[in-house]
RNA sequence: GGGGGAGUGUCCCGAGUGGCAAAGGGGGCGGACUGUAAAUCCGCUGGCUAAGCCUUCGUAGGUUCGAGUCCUACCUCCCCCA
């Protein structure tokens, strides 16, 4: 697979992005002697991407390292009627303005990662509800439900899945590939998009919008798409305690983001080494080289590496710098998460299990007073042994703060104000 | 339209004879061991002003000292017949 001569799936190739691609040869031929237009569909279902869709995103930054031109397309349109790929349950059903409000807070990711024209790029963002929002559904049905055959929808697996399990599936839900197809088919009249890119999960609806596409425009389609990526050890990536793990920074501190990239498991750390950051090959040999307790030093370029990315260099700096502290020399790093509380509540003494709930590492009282029980919080490192315990300001550290810790990993700092 | 079945701790799957804060998993969290890893072992996994109180088994009523469990109506889903 890795004997692709156009750059663009040599790099897609050698790191480890292909998981499935419709006709290879011609496809590597097309990016070889010319520029291509590609396209991967997001959906505005929350205020912020999360590591899922850092995939795809990754792949759309090498095609316009590699000379080509990305769409990222918004499903402003699609996003009212729900993907049902993959999934059990019926989506909730959005409002436009919540769509609206997402799809404006996920624009500013893509900034990161592509340069669109407004940076001298020429990256593209497209928004599906600008051709999808405006279709008259007898000619809709007409021009486009005309070269889509039931039988052959019923089979795929998204909606086959359904099926089979008696779960419901609305007609609704039903059209989404259609639309999606039709995406393709109208970003080719547009732009002159001939490839869409996506999670392995996204073939189906793929492969519609090839044959869409040939028989509307006679145009020829490739389909691209990317291996689902779990953790070695089998879970599914991206969930947390806290829940999914977001790009926005608004949603996920940098600070996280960068312990998430660290607690990466010894097994992935290769692999998400090519996939996530843009380090060189030879550099992610070097590091694959290491071994045992070794490979921490992986984790950290790992972790440094994709936060830069996505924050930048001085938030990923930052953070690398405040791990060092925390957990290398058991300092107080000052750029721990913080939560202020009014310095009166400190002279009258603040309980402990409001203190952890206000710090936000516990949910409630209860969780806090177990976790105490079970030795899992700690007072500037010291172990709690009384859930009556007060903070005062006593408590406060040179530094004019109180480390609130849960378990070995997750601190707060308490600071007066 | 007729007949049959199902909805359980709001993360998921799932047991449940009228005494149930409700078995068991998975997941998650904490502890031990480690390398901020994995594996393994142990504990926890409704809320509160906490030997008590409050809220939970699709929804709303009812029977009962007491209901997830019985009755009625309704909602949703599945299967068979039309």
């Amino acid at each position: 697979m890795s004997d692709f001569k156009s750059d663009f799936l040599h790099v897609l190739s050698t790191r480890g992005f292909i998981h499935q691609v419709s006709e290879p040869e011609a496809l590597d031929d097309l990016a070889r002697t010319s520029r291509i237009t590609a396209y991967i569909g997001y959906d505005c279902t929350a205020p912020s991407l999360h590591i899922g869709h850092l995939l795809p995103t990754m792949m759309l930054y090498w095609l316009q390292q590699t000379g080509h031109r990305p769409i990222a397309l918004m499903g402003g349109g699609t996003t009212r009627v729900g993907d049902p790929s993959g999934k059990d349950e019926s989506r909730k059903v959005l409002s436009s303005e919540i769509i609206n409000e997402n799809l404006v807070s996920i624009r500013k990711t893509f900034s990161k990662f592509l340069k669109f024209e407004s940076d001298g790029g020429n990256a593209v963002m497209a928004n599906n509800a600008d051709w999808l929002n405006t279709l008259n559904y007898i000619d809709f049905l007409r021009d486009v439900g005309r070269y889509f055959s039931v039988n052959r929808m019923l089979a795929f697996d998204s909606v086959k899945l359904r099926l089979e399990r008696q779960h419901e599936l609305s007609f609704l839900e039903f059209n989404y590939m259609i639309l999606q197809a039709y995406d393709f088919a109208e970003l080719n009249k547009r732009y002159g998009c001939t490839l869409q890119m996506g999670g392995s999960d996204q073939w189906g609806n793929i492969v519609n919008g090839i044959d869409l596409g040939r028989r509307l425009n006679n145009a020829r389609l490739f389909a691209l798409t990317a291996p689902l990526i779990t953790t070695a050890s089998g879970a599914k990536m991206g969930k947390t305690a806290a829940g999914a793990v977001w790009l926005n920074a608004d949603l996920l501190s940098p600070y996280d983001y960068w312990q998430f990239w660290r607690n990466t498991e010894d097994g992935d750390v290769v692999r998400f080494l090519k996939l996530f950051t843009i380090l060189p090959l030879e550099e992610v040999t070097r590091l694959a080289a290491l071994q045992g307790g070794e490979i921490n030093e992986a984790k950290k370029v790992l972790a440094t590496e994709a936060t830069a990315l996505m924050h930048g260099r001085a938030s990923a700096e930052q953070a690398a710098d405040t791990a060092q502290k925390t957990f290398e020399q058991g300092a107080l790093a000052e750029n721990l998460p913080t939560v202020e509380v009014p310095r009166a509540e400190l002279d009258t003494g603040l309980g402990v299990l409001t203190a952890f709930v206000t710090a936000g590492l516990v949910a409630s009282n209860g969780e806090a007073r177990r976790q105490i029980k079970a030795g899992g919080l700690k007072i500037n490192d010291a172990t709690i042994t009384d859930e009556k315990t007060t903070l005062t300001t006593g408590a406060l550290t040179p530094q004019g703060v109180i480390k609130l810790s849960l378990g070995k990993k997750k601190h707060v700092l308490i600071k007066p104000v």
